[in-house]
DNA sequence: GGCTGGTATCAGCAGCGAGTGATGTGACAG
DNA sequence: CTGTCACATCACTCGCTGCTGATACCAGCC
């Protein structure tokens, strides 16, 4: 049973900022200027979180002149929440499953 | 429209060695010697990650005798999962709505 | 072409967190 | 009561990672 989650993703995500960035986008396309906008970091540090989250593949981007737009890819996280929900399921099922003492 | 996800939990399973010790919990309830056994760490260590999921609200524990059961709390698991579909869900409805440039 | 504004990259620093060894605690066997 | 086993806690080191400032790049406007 590959109920396993690779734990890239995750650490991806487990950043408060990139959250919010994903959060963030999970409403709307934003340039990297909105996004500075909203979540008040330096315009530096969000293109470096922006950055971690393309080569997750958590997010698209889309050039538009000279503003590049950031788009949620929703696959990806509707993945991610698929794996937990499994596990979730596991452990229901599983939760009278113990093992003998050794 | 509250979408954003708590970041600790994020962070408690971005860990290679606690997403394996869920996993592992997620099939049956295990003691602390069978998770040294499963995954090869030491047992302080294991014994710390346990702590960390402990607090966080992931797994329960159940002692019996010398030994400790930990089992994992699919609730927690569960509600992650729906977050990061609601996540999912609004990033492919929202995935036309795009800021104008400024 | 030169300038400006939007974005990405680089280098350095600081803080957090995972791993480890020593040690403490509590329960069972003898 | 004493030894042993299962488990937890403490103290410490070290590597990773997030933040920042400086800088490079690229597109449009004058």
């Amino acid at each position: 049973m590959m109920t396993s989650v690779d734990t890239d993703l995750i650490r991806v995500l487990a950043d408060p900022l990139r959250l919010q960035i994903v959060t963030l986008l999970a409403r709307e396309t934003l340039c990297t200027t909105h996004l500075v906008e909203e979540t008040g970091a330096k315009q530096t540090n969000l293109s470096n979180h922006l950055r971690v989250l393309r080569e997750a593949g958590v997010v698209e981007t889309e050039p538009c002149g000279r503003f590049t737009y950031y788009r949620l890819k929703p696959d990806v996280i509707a993945q991610l929440a698929d794996r937990f929900a499994d596990l979730a399921e596991s452990a229901r099922t599983a939760a009278e499953n113990k093992r003998a003492c050794p």
